[in-house]
DNA sequence: GGACCTTCTGGGAGCGCTCTCAGAGCTGTT
DNA sequence: AACAGCTCTGAGAGCGCTCCCAGAAGGTCC
C-alpha cells in the first residue's frame, strides 16, 4: 500500500525499476499519520449543542408546540408567528431530531432494501445500480430514505432481523428471494410490508398468503426473442437457458418452449448466466445439433462466450447461426462481435416500480379502511427486442 | 404492462400475433386488485405493541435499568438475573428501539453514503455493487448500518443535507467529488466526519483542511500499462484518457506521462470512458500516427472501442497494436476479441477502507484524546496488471 | 352586553431508552 | 459486633419531539 498526505506523488517516485505495490494491503492501522496532527475533533465533541425545537420556540418567542406546528407545515398558526419561528429556525440552523421525532410518529420516513448476495446476480451483472436508482428515485420523491442491507453468510440473517424488528424502517424491498428464503417471513413477523423484486421461487408453505412482487416480462421476452428469429426463417433454435432453479431462467425457457412447444430437447443446454458457462452450453449443442441455425441466450453474457464459441468453430455469425441474448448489458451487447441481438428489460421501471408499490401499502395503511386504495398487484414489465448484427 | 394476480401467466396468452406491450407502463395505480382482497392490515394497525423494556424488566422481575444492562452486554448482573431477562427477551421477542436508543445514546450505527451521480461513473460502470459490497462488509462487522444518499438533482443536495443534519447517522461516505461540490461543506457544517472515495478534484479555497480519501493507485497502474506495452517492445505507445476533469483520467495520463516524458502529443487522445468515444479515440489516433504500435486505453469500455476500430481498420491485435485497458471489468475485459490485458483495481478492496477509516475516526472522537489513534490519512489501493491475449 | 362559537396557543404528558446516583445487601476486617 | 468497602440493583431524570386538550382571544348574534 502506498500512503499519501500529499495530494499527488511526486514524479520522483517515478523510479526505472517499478516496485509494484504488493496486492494486499496492509490494514489501515499501518496508516502514517498525516503530517499535522488534525485539530482535535471539537467540532463534535461536545457535539455543538445541536439547536433544538425548545431554543427555536423560545427564540421565536412562542410555545414548543407552536414551533412544531410551523416546523411541520405551520397549518393553525398566524402568519405572524409563523414568520417568526421560521427566522429563528433560519438563524439557529435548526434542523429537528428525526429519533426523536419517529420516536413518537412511528415513522421511520424510510424503507430498507435487501440483498441477499449469494443467491442472486445481484453483484455480476451490472443491474444493481440501476435497481437502486429507481427505487431511490422513486422514494425520495416521497421524502424517504433507503437504508441498505446485504446479506452474505447465514448469520447475517440475525442481523438484518434484528435491524427490521428494531423499527428503524418502514418497509422493506426484497430482492430475488430464493426457495424458502427466510426474509418473507422476518418482515411479516415484524410486522414490514414488503414488495420482492422478481417472481419468488416458489410459493411454498410460508407464502400461501400471496407476495407482491415486480418482474421484468421474460416469458413475454423470451417469445420476443425467439419471434424474430423465426421470422428471419430459422427452424432449428436452440437455447441456452440459465440456471434452472431461478425463476428467471424458468420464464424465459417457458417463453421459449411456447413458441416451440414440440422442440428438440437436444436443442436445450444449460448455462450459468457466465460468458463461460454460455460457451460450454454453445459447445455441447453444436456437438448434439450441428446444424443449428440459431440460438436464443438467456442473458448477454452467456451470449458472449457462445459468439467466441461458435467464432471458433467456424460458423458466421448471423449467416450460419443467428444469436439473440437477453438483457441489453450495454457495455456487452453493443461491443461483442458482432453486436448482439437482445431483449432489453426496463430495471430501472422496475425498481420504480417496487418503491411505488411499496409506498401505496404504506399509505394504504394509515388511511381509512373504506376507500382505501386497493391492496397492490404484482406488476410485470415489459421487455422489447434491440435489434443488432448477431440476428438480423 | 401486464398485471397477473397468478404466477405464471397461461400459455395461451402466447397468440400467434404477439401483441407487443408498449413501453410506457401506466402508473401502477391502475393496478387490478388481487383476486381476493388483502386481509386489513390489521398485522401493523395498531402496530401490535411492541414489547418494551418495561415489559421485559416487568416479566423477569426487574427494573429496567438491570434489564437494559443485560441487553446492552449485562456487565454487572448477576447471572441468575442476566437468565431471567434473556429469557423475558427471547419470550416476548423483543428488539430494542432503535429511535429511542438514539435519542438518548447520540449514536446511530448508521452512516450515509452519498453519490453524486450525473459527476461520477459510479452508474455506468459496474463498480457501484462491488463497492457498496465492500463498505457493507466492513460496516456490518462493526454493527453498522448503510443509508443510500443518491443526487440527482441540484435541489437533492437540500434533501441530502437536511437529513445528513437530522442526525440519523455518524458519518459520512462520499463518492468522486467535482470541483467545488458543496457535500464536504454541509457533512463538515453538521459535525460530521467524512471519507471521500477518489482523489477529490482539487483542494480548492473550501478544503485546505486536507480530506482523507482512498483511491485506486490509477497513476502506478497506468505505469504498469506502459512499462508492460515497452517491455513488448513497442515504441509508439498511444494513450486514450478519460475525461481530463476528472482526477482518475488526469491520474493515468500522468502515470502515462512518468514513463514517457518526452511523448509525442499526438499519440494522446481524449475519450469519454465509453466504448464509443473509445472508438472515436482510436480513430483519430490512427489517422494522426498511423505508425503508432501500441495503446493504452484508460478504460476497458474505451478499450473495446478502440479494439473495433482497429479491426475495422485492417489492424491485427496484438500483433500490429497492442493494446492494454483499464479496470478490469470481468464482463467486457475478458469477453473482447481478443481478451484484453488491462490493469484490475480492487474496488471492493476501496469500499472496505473507506469503511474503516470512517469508523476509525468515529471511535477515536469518543475516546480520550491523549492515545487515541492518529488521525487517518489518505490511502491509495494498490492496482495489478492482467495479461490477456490483447498485449502480450 | 352577554352567551356562544371559532380560531389560536401553550402546558404537559409521554414515546422507549440510557445512565447517574443513591442505597440495599454482602463480605471481610478489626 | 460494628463498620468499611464491595458489588448489585432500581428510582428517576431526561433525550427532543408530537399531539391532546384546556383555555385565551377574538367574533358573531340576539
Amino acid at each position: 500500500m502506498i500512503e499519501r498526505s500529499e495530494q499527488q506523488p511526486s514524479a520522483a517516485n517515478t523510479g526505472g525499476t517499478l516496485a509494484r505495490p504488493t496486492h494486499e494491503a496492509p490494514p489501515p492501522s499501518e496508516a502514517r499519520p498525516a503530517s499535522e496532527a488534525r485539530p482535535t475533533h471539537e467540532a463534535r465533541r461536545p457535539p455543538e449543542a445541536r439547536p433544538t425545537l425548545e431554543s427555536v420556540a423560545e427564540r421565536a418567542g412562542v410555545s414548543r408546540a407552536t414551533a412544531s406546528r410551523v416546523v411541520n407545515g405551520g397549518a393553525g398558526v398566524r402568519e405572524a408567528l409563523r414568520e417568526k419561528v421560521r427566522q429563528a429556525v433560519d438563524e439557529l440552523g435548526y434542523a429537528p431530531n428525526l429519533a426523536a421525532r419517529t420516536l413518537v410518529t412511528r415513522r421511520n420516513q424510510a424503507i430498507a432494501v435487501v440483498v441477499a448476495e449469494p443467491e442472486s446476480r445481484i453483484f455480476s451483472d451490472p443491474f444493481f445500480a440501476q435497481h437502486l436508482r429507481g427505487i431511490s428515485r422513486e422514494l425520495s420523491a416521497a421524502d424517504n430514505q433507503m437504508v441498505l442491507l446485504m446479506i452474505e453468510e447465514q448469520r447475517d440473517y440475525d442481523r438484518v432481523g434484528r435491524y427490521l424488528a428494531g423499527g428503524h424502517v418502514d418497509g422493506v424491498l426484497l430482492f430475488s428471494l430464493h426457495r424458502s428464503d427466510p426474509l418473507p417471513h422476518i418482515a411479516r413477523r415484524v410486522g414490514l410490508p414488503f414488495v420482492v423484486g422478481g417472481r419468488p421461487g416458489w410459493s411454498g408453505a410460508e407464502s400461501d398468503r400471496e407476495l407482491v412482487y415486480v418482474d421484468s416480462d421474460n416469458r413475454g421476452g423470451a417469445r420476443l426473442a425467439v419471434q424474430h428469429l423465426r421470422e428471419l426463417g430459422r427452424s432449428r433454435i436452440a437455447t441456452i437457458t440459465g440456471p434452472l432453479d431461478q425463476t428467471s431462467s424458468i420464464d424465459r425457457l417457458d417463453g421459449y418452449r411456447d413458441l416451440l412447444p414440440d422442440g428438440d430437447p437436444e436443442l436445450i443446454a444449460e448455462g450459468d448466466f457466465t460468458p463461460d458457462g454460455g460457451g460450454r452450453a454453445m459447445a455441447a449443442l453444436l456437438a448434439r445439433r450441428p446444424d443449428l441455425d440459431a440460438v436464443f441466450a438467456a442473458s448477454d453474457s452467456m451470449a458472449s462466450g457462445a459468439l467466441r464459441v461458435l467464432r471458433e468453430a467456424g460458423r458466421r455469425v448471423p449467416q450460419d447461426v443467428a444469436v439473440v441474448g437477453f438483457d441489453d448489458v450495454e457495455s456487452v451487447a453493443a461491443w461483442t462481435e458482432p453486436p448482439l441481438t437482445t431483449v432489453r428489460q426496463d430495471i430501472e421501471e422496475m425498481g420504480r416500480l417496487m418503491a411505488r408499490l411499496l409506498l401505496r401499502q404504506l399509505s394504504g395503511e394509515s388511511g381509512p379502511a373504506v376507500g382505501r386504495p386497493a391492496a397492490p398487484t404484482s406488476v410485470i414489465i415489459p421487455t422489447r427486442l434491440v435489434e443488432r448484427d448477431s440476428a438480423r
